[in-house]
DNA sequence: CACAAAAGTAAGCTATTGCTTACTTTCAAG
DNA sequence: CTTGAAAGTAAGCAATAGCTTACTTTTGTG
């Protein structure tokens, strides 16, 4: 199981595209158990820029795929900001 | 470092936020990055379900920040479709 | 080859995005 | 309490997403 870095919209087409083949669903099953067009599915397999978003998650939930991204440890810990932030946006505060 | 799971837009909207937080960025700052509104910041912040795709991807690649997704050991060894996927496509291509 | 399903292309339409501008409200620090 | 930056709200507008329908091309099997 090997973690594939999505970056852009192709990024996205590719990874719907080959998933879906490799469940056996063509464009219009997608699109039916997805509730989008059949031309949707083509457009966003395409790379489409503009997708909207959640059509996307929607999608990669159809097809059991899951969005990842790494925390960097800040989740509770730091609530109150860091101090080397508060510096910084001290910082910006100041200049103009 | 612990992997988020993001499935909906309010989860990109939280994590966008934090981020730019944690980097000390005010909206305008991270809108003026990215080449689009403030307005557009705010809204994708709250969770905008229909905020188009490649503007999240920039965002996302403003803040340093990667999707990443599984992928069930596909990628080259199985060009050729598994037996098993191929029978079912088979059924499917059958049934009516 | 021949046939049917899947995939791709096109055109036209309405709803929605994302923008600008301008105001208001909240927050943080003296 | 005052003040300036950041954040939130609002209105109006051009560009475009995503839909339907219809047609064409490609693909995979017998």
């Amino acid at each position: 199981m090997v973690k594939i870095i999505v970056r852009t919209p192709q990024d996205i087409g590719a990874l719907i595209r080959a998933r879906r083949r490799s469940l056996g669903l063509s464009q219009a099953d997608l699109a039916s158990k997805l509730g989008t067009s059949r031309l949707w599915i083509m457009e966003i397999e395409r790379g489409k820029p503009r997708a909207s978003l959640i059509l996307v998650l929607q999608a990669m939930s159809t097809l059991d795929l899951e969005f990842m991204t790494d925390d960097e440890g800040r989740s509770a810990k730091a609530a109150q900001t860091t101090s080397r932030d508060a510096v910084m946006s001290e910082m910006r505060r100041r200049s103009k």
